[in-house]
DNA sequence: TATTGTTATACTCTATAACTATA
DNA sequence: TATAGTTATAGAGTATAACAATA
C-alpha cells in the first residue's frame, strides 16, 4: 500500500547571485559561488531541481511523479512499447520499471497485452482512462511549463533546449 | 569505514532523437519522445545527468562527487563560512551536511574553528592540503567542462548558462 | 523563543544478483 | 547462449524528529 508523496518542499536553495567576492567574509549575507555559477552542470542541476519541484506540485493532482509522467507520455505516443524499450528511453533500470508498470495497472491507467512477435515481452497500452488522463496531464505540464520558463521569450526556451540537447546528444 | 562509489556508470539512456513519429509502432527501434524533448526540465535533467557522469569520473582521482566539490568550493572561496550557509547556499539538510563534513576533517582537508561572533558556529576552514586540492579539482572540472560542452561556442555556451539562470533565479 | 550543530532514523531512489520463460 | 520480465535486496540520497548548547 504504497500511498503518493506528500507536499514535499525541498528546501529550495535560495538564489546566491554572489558578485562582490571579498575574501575574508566568515559571517553571515551571500556567499562568493561564483566559480560554481561558471559550471553549466551546477546550472543544469540548479535548473533542473527547479523546474523538478514546480512539476512536483503541479502533478500532484494527477499522482504522477516526473518519471511516471515521463513512462505514461512515452506509452501514450508509442502504443505497444515493451518496458525494456521505455528502460532504455529512459535510462531506468528494469527492475525498477515493474513497480512503476504494476502501480499503472492497478490504477486502470494501462493494460499490458501479448506481444505480437515476441512471447517473452509484453505490449504497453494506455486504457481510456489511461488516454484521458495523459491528454489533461500533458496539457498541465504545457502550463507549468510557462510558469517555469516565464523569464524566458519563446525564442529563449527554443535556444535553450537546443542547447541543453547539444550536451546530452 | 565507508569506501568510495566504486566505477558506477548509470547506464546513460541513449539518446532517442526521434521525429518520424508513426503511431503503430509496437515493435522495437526508436520511439516517439518528441512531447517529452519538448519540456524544458526534461532537457534539463538528461544535461544535468550527462554532465554529472562526466564530472563523477573526472573528479573520481579526488575522491569528490559532485556535492562535495560544491561544498568544498564554497568553502574554498568563502572561508569561515558555517554549515548553515552550506545548506542554504546548496539546497542541503544540515543532518546531511554533518557526514560530509567529518569527512572531509577526517581526510585532513579543513577545519572547524570557533566562531567569532557566534559560540553555537564554527567557521569552516580548508587545511593547506584542503586549497592545493581544490586548486587541482577546480582546475579538472573547467577542462571537464570543455569535454561536455564541446559541441557548444564560448558564446553558446555563456548563452546557456545564462537562460539556465533565469529559469532557477 | 529561535537557531546551530548534531544524532538517530525513515523514506525514496537507484543498483546488483539471480530466477523464469522464451528467443 | 542471450534477452524480457520479474523478485529480492542492497546501497545511496534525502527527509523528519528530537536534543544540547547558545543566541
Amino acid at each position: 500500500m504504497k500511498d503518493f508523496k506528500t507536499e514535499r518542499r525541498p528546501q529550495e536553495s535560495q538564489a546566491c547571485e554572489t558578485s562582490t567576492g571579498r575574501p575574508g567574509v566568515g559571517a553571515s549575507e551571500q556567499l562568493d559561488a561564483r566559480f560554481l555559477e561558471s559550471l553549466i552542470g551546477y546550472n543544469a542541476r540548479r535548473a533542473a531541481l527547479a523546474v523538478i519541484s514546480v512539476f512536483l506540485e503541479g502533478m500532484a493532482p494527477f499522482e504522477l511523479r516526473p518519471v511516471d509522467f515521463s513512462v505514461l507520455s512515452l506509452i501514450h505516443h508509442n502504443p505497444g512499447v515493451t518496458a525494456r524499450q521505455l528502460c532504455n528511453a529512459l535510462g531506468l533500470l528494469p527492475p525498477n520499471m515493474v513497480g512503476i508498470i504494476n502501480q499503472f495497472e492497478q490504477r486502470g491507467l494501462l493494460e499490458r497485452r501479448p506481444h505480437p512477435s515476441d512471447r517473452r515481452a509484453q505490449g504497453l497500452h494506455l486504457t481510456p482512462q489511461g488516454h484521458a488522463l495523459m491528454n489533461e496531464a500533458e496539457s498541465t505540464a504545457r502550463a507549468l511549463e510557462e510558469g517555469v520558463a516565464h523569464r524566458l521569450s519563446p525564442k529563449e526556451q527554443g535556444t535553450l533546449k537546443s542547447l541543453l540537447r547539444k550536451i546530452y546528444l
